[in-house]
DNA sequence: ATCCTTTTTTAAATCGATTTAAATGCTAGG
DNA sequence: CCTAGCATTTAAATCGATTTAAAAAAGGAT
């Protein structure tokens, strides 16, 4: 039935005994053909099962209908959220997502990002891996859109991330606020920038509460795993003085110290409260409900694919964005 | 520094006093070049910071480096994992990912589709939206490779799957032989196709073991949440007769059950059995870890990635991957 | 009919890289 | 000094669609 060969412009042209010019401005909706000859012109190519080939088009216009998307590490929910957030918001305006993934590996990302810029991207959006430098980043041409999401990347870059700061030291206001008085910090890698932030909210939380000598911070990885080998420790070994109030790096984390609090029969939101940080899905759906900073994954997604096209040659977009505490379960009174 | 406008292969043509065929052949690494010539070239080229143009290149060489993957829910780990793996494994091939995300709505699924298959991809890997008929893949009827994942869509595509029906037998004798008397199915619809698999491999298991009786179902959406809720309900209705082993439609719900037992005081692995499917991320991070049915996600991704080149016209390939038991820390003997 | 508009249609150039077939330069043998 | 044979280089066509500038057709007025 349908012809082995990919039907083109030219086909459908012979086959309406008309030039591949006036099939074009068919597929364009220009006014300027004769009604009668674009009826003949569109059933053709309906019939023929004609395909648009938008890489030749593209090239003749010298456009392009391609946003390339790095991901550091599609496992963790927020990034996949984020994801489809930022695929969301592309489909609605033509484009197409090119997808790469690092798995938080600098060579991969930098042989990720080699390979998508061939294929001519409009702008790139980066969650760059961890300890990415700006030498990492020399494949990225200067007149390239190009925005750096979540962590920042040493160099002037377009920037879209999270109020780190204030919203550890919302998180830890709010234990405070609760009445409790040995809150910890747990999870994340101290190197990391954002956790560093993170810690740094949590700091001068605490010190506004004159409770600068009780800070406690503690490392792991940025996993649920991480998190409950860490809060497991510390329930061990801070045994006579175990902390109620636990700030955590993020959900994950958060999560982990949950569980670990639960293995010994500590009653989250009742004997210790937890707060976490993202609010990824999971959070709202675990129990007891996390109380965590918010900014919706998916929005943030949309957010920076909006941004992709605002991005000017001339200036450096630098957008934080504020996360609001989403009180839910996991804290309450001392 | 840099040229304003992107540089092409006939500007490195002109700069080194060669033709843009003898620029062509040296990125191409052809051996007919001379020595010096090459080296001249080389040099231009990174001087000049060029960037090949795939689009322009594979128009004329007609040939694609992009496979489309099309995927119903990234927020579900499940599907982010197996994304992540299909990326690594056209990374390695040297293609690279076009993603499009149907949020589980069969009308974006078949915009994404309409779209994505403009750019003449190598072939699409479809992770399809629920409720998906044939006539919502009109546009594939192509001679082009199409790959459809983990749910059965009518007509005869090319397939890859989990044996979930096996799976779940498995799954459930693994309780019986640990004592259980009293097993019961949770979670998934009824009416989705992996669910009835899996309800009927849990029916099997239990008929053969003499307990045909027994058999109970139980419905919720495929989420941690609908885990949990559904579990609550189960412990509340069923108290005086409350089961011992819970097979379950995945992991999310499974963790969800698990947090139900825990909420009740019922300790996991000891008072009480439960057994997941899929063996995402967090089901070997959870406390206790989960036992489930695994096939790692990722490694799904990369085998689906490398069947898309394996596809031929004449043949439709059908692979039912078996799902293997892993035992962790949320089964025990009775 | 003729000339002038206005409407439709189209030939040909173009986007950037590749490839074929042919041309050029060189060396060695006669 | 010529030429066969080899190593290099290149002019020109090509991929599929778009666009410009110009041609052809249709319609209207005189």
């Amino acid at each position: 039935m349908g012809a082995a060969l990919p039907v083109k412009v030219a086909d459908i042209a012979k086959a309406c005994g008309v030039s591949p010019a006036t099939v074009s401005l068919v597929l364009k909706g220009s006014p300027l053909v004769n009604a009668k000859t674009r009826e003949k012109v569109e059933a053709e190519i309906k019939r023929s099962g004609y395909v648009y080939n938008r890489a030749a088009a593209n090239l003749r216009k010298q456009v392009s209908t391609v946003v390339a998307l790095i991901i550091n590490d599609l496992a963790n929910p927020f990034f996949a959220e984020f994801a489809s957030g930022v695929d969301n918001y592309l489909a609605q305006r033509g484009f197409v997502t090119l997808l790469g993934h690092s798995g938080e590996s600098v060579e991969r990302q930098a042989q990720v990002l080699n390979s998508l810029v061939q294929h001519s991207p409009v702008g790139i959006i980066l969650s760059p891996a961890e300890h990415t430098e700006a030498e990492d980043l020399t494949m990225l041409n200067r007149n390239l859109p190009v925005l750096v999401f979540n962590r920042e990347v040493p160099g002037s870059w377009n920037f879209l991330g999270l109020d780190n700061q204030t919203g550890a030291e919302k998180a830890c206001q709010h234990l405070l606020h609760l009445g409790h008085q040995q809150i910890v910090f747990v999870g994340g890698h101290a190197d990391s920038p954002s956790c560093s932030q993170r810690r740094a909210g949590y700091a001068r939380a605490m010190q506004l509460a004159g409770k600068k000598e009780y800070q406690r911070f503690f490392e792991s990885a940025p996993t649920k795993r991480g998190g409950f080998e860490c809060a497991s420790q510390i329930l061990e070994h801070l045994a006579d003085q175990t902390p109620s109030g636990f700030v955590c790096y993020n959900d994950a984390v958060a999560l982990g110290v949950c569980q670990a609090l639960a293995n010994k029969r500590i009653r989250v939101g009742w004997q210790a409260s937890v707060v976490g940080f993202d609010d990824i899905q999971e959070a709202g759906d675990h129990f007891p409900p996390l109380t965590t900073m918010t900014t919706s994954p998916k929005a943030l997604g949309e957010r920076a694919a909006e941004m992709i096209f605002k991005i000017r040659p001339d200036t450096v977009l630098h957008e934080i964005v504020p996360v609001e505490l989403m009180i839910r379960q996991s804290t309450g009174p001392k």
